[in-house]
DNA sequence: TCCACAAAGGATAATAATTATCCTTAAATA
DNA sequence: TATTTAAGGATAATTATTATCCTTTGTGGA
């Protein structure tokens, strides 16, 4: 996603397009997933006097207009994407580097709508294990 | 689990059989999933002048141990299970319930690590939706 | 059973994380 | 270009979590 289409994306959600903002979202595009404090340090990089608190209040306002998306992992801080096509997340918990992956969850989700009844809306999955480099070493 | 059962899991893993450890396993073991605060109120009805910090105390080295697993919901505080079988969880957006549900992941994450290269070691699932009550409302 | 000791509890201070406030600045629209 | 309104920056306030310190209590050995 280049700058006019985050600012196009921006714009549809009724948010203003400032500098700030297209940093966030370039980083993340760069990155893939950043928490808040590697964020704040990317920006600061382009912007050396944001503030923390543009930083909060843009990844929560783009997280609620649907632009980003929060990753929960286990034993670690939250980070955040660009939302795209529905995938599942893998986390290698020896160099802590996090990848999408495309796989089809459709007929898991549909084996579990059958036994438990529930309407399943989304999923969030993520693997945790050792990466192809971290596996390499040792 | 029965508060004896409870007692050799403690000691175990050599931690002292207290009876706000007690407390805070049987009341997940009643509930299921509670988060911090939640927990907090449970122990308090049963020991009035308990401390937060304890519960935090507690929560951090049972966990550590193994004892408890924290699980990490899209949107929602943490919450805290006793360690069982994998599974996976449901929850439901329109009130809160958390449910398990034991599905065997064998499969996807076989596909997941053939595609990637990770070793898988666990994963974590988490299915939002509405569940069978909510269905039936509105 | 009792003792000694280490671990755990309670109170609370310290720190970290997040959110709110308020005034200034800048993007968007006419 | 002027007007408006949202967004930024600085920072205070709030909330969440962790550390500290002293007292209490489980536990294993005598």
């Amino acid at each position: 996603m280049n700058k006019e289409a985050i600012a196009t994306n921006l714009r549809c959600h009724h948010l203003k397009v400032t500098p700030q903002r297209l940093k966030i979202v370039e980083s993340l595009n760069m990155f893939g997933h950043l928490n808040i404090e590697m964020l704040y340090q990317e920006v600061k990089e382009a912007y050396p006097n944001v503030s923390l608190a543009t930083v909060y209040k843009n990844i929560a306002i783009m997280t609620d207009s649907g632009l980003l998306e929060e990753v929960k992992i286990p034993e670690k801080k939250s980070v955040f994407e660009v939302r795209k096509e529905p995938h599942l997340h893998l986390h290698c918990t020896r160099c802590g580097k996090i990848e999408d992956v495309e796989i089809d969850l459709q007929a898991l989700a549909e084996q579990t709508q059958d036994v438990s009844g529930f309407q399943i809306r989304h999923a969030d999955v993520v693997f945790g294990g050792i990466c192809p480099e971290c596996q390499h070493e040792r």
